[in-house]
DNA sequence: CTACCAATCTGGCCCTACCAGATCAAGATT
DNA sequence: AATCTTGATCTGGTAGGGCCAGATTGGTAG
């Protein structure tokens, strides 16, 4: 679920990211050519030009026919796939950032749950249902459930009968990978994220809107709070690591 | 601002939906090898990889190292950009996703322009007020400012000083693109519209919160259905023509 | 029927080449 | 001196070939 480009491609739009940030690059400013990419990178210009088709559906280059590369936003300004690519490559959240993603969940996650409590039908329950059952399963066996997670929210946004709201809501659940990782790998969290998606559950078969709202914001925040820790208490341990982006 | 990929790889990328759409693939099937896509396609291997990596990064299809490529999920249930790229493409949404799109919209600007009549600084009012300018000199001399729309919407978004959510709200805006330019060829409606947006300037600089809700909801609604109408008439005139997709 | 193996297929990458429009600077014109 | 050609150069777009190594598969031997 995680891994979503060829190495090469990925390390390629990643160094040419990497590019963008250290020469400072603003909106408009011009890329070098596509050849002295490919060898400034070491790759060939194919795989260039596979980095710069991905980053230019992602709204981050434009390459405009026989005169250059130019970049369309700043890549912190592109498109939210932009910003799962980068959690996936490593590129670190900041704090605002961070705030900003969190403030998004909420917004959409509130009112597709809330939508869902009005729209799920009885087979949305049962997946839902079944879901709950292996999260449980895997919780109690130690296994790191992070993409069961992922799917459990985005299956409550799929009861809402709106299937760009699950889109909507797919990046941003996405993007926060890393952490959520880290988050399941103790035992304590997955208890508790058990509990908060029986909760959810229960809300929306009793189609309590308010109660799901409630528990949207509380477990966003609280599970946020808890990323936040475990990410700062990495930071500490091996602080020079490879940073880990997150929500 | 419509125009995003290069010609090629476009029509590659369209290509290629075709066939899945053709073929009814499903979740999970596998596409013909690169090497045969490019010969039924009439283009390199090269055009058909970059488009590959363009559906790749957009969680449509998913390659795998010396296996094959294989589809990740329906076309019709990839990301956001996909959506864009459909609408652009000029692949017509069904009726359940315009409304979709339509709800989807109203759930995050409405939101978003919340915020923002919390959080706009004096910047943000001067950004806007100088758009609201240029469209009326625009709507006066009959110019289509589809795109001057598009960037009025994303600008009442970034005074909600969170750049996810302005990243959300871009693709809802961009799947739009077409009925939107349509309808910017009224007369009457650009008059409407510019009305519309002025009302968002006022409520935004009052901090009305509760007006600037009501009128996301109208606006959208209204422009909605008046879209609609005008694609149906359209349908109505060329029967047989390229479709539309739309909001 | 099973286990094994080799021919084949596939994606990942690399390399070269050509085209035609964009760019830009040197040189010609006014 | 300012402006207008113009031609060399650079750039992205596209084609087409080639090699590698792992995945697949079908046939063969047991």
């Amino acid at each position: 679920m995680t891994q979503t480009l060829t190495s090469e491609t990925s390390d390629t739009v990643r160094k040419t990211l990497e590019y963008v940030r250290h020469h400072r690059l603003a909106k408009g400013d011009r890329l070098p050519s596509e050849r002295n990419l490919s060898d400034r990178f070491g790759v060939t210009r194919s795989s260039v030009r596979e980095a710069l088709a991905v980053l230019d559906s992602m709204r981050i280059t434009e390459r405009k026919a026989k005169s250059g590369i130019f970049l369309r936003t700043t890549p912190d300004d592109g498109g939210l796939d932009a910003l799962v690519l980068q959690a996936d490559l490593g590129v670190p959240f900041d704090a605002q950032l961070t705030r900003d993603a969190i403030e998004a969940r909420i917004i959409c996650e509130e009112q597709a749950f809330r939508l869902a409590c009005q729209r799920r039908t009885d087979a949305d329950l049962a997946k839902l249902s079944g879901l709950l059952d292996t999260y449980a399963v895997l919780a109690a066996n130690g296994r790191n459930m992070a993409d069961e997670d992922v799917e459990f929210h985005l299956a409550v946004a799929a009861a809402s009968q709106n299937r760009i709201l699950v889109r909507t809501i797919t990046p941003l659940m996405l993007m926060s990978t890393r952490g959520r990782r880290r988050y399941f790998a103790s035992a304590e969290l997955r208890q508790r994220s058990l509990d908060d998606h029986r909760a959810f559950f229960a809300a929306i078969e009793a189609r309590d809107e308010a109660l799901v709202t409630k528990l949207v914001h509380h477990h966003v925040h609280t599970a946020a709070a808890d990323i936040q820790a475990l990410n700062e208490a990495a930071a500490e341990a091996q602080d020079a690591g490879t940073p880990d982006p997150q929500t």
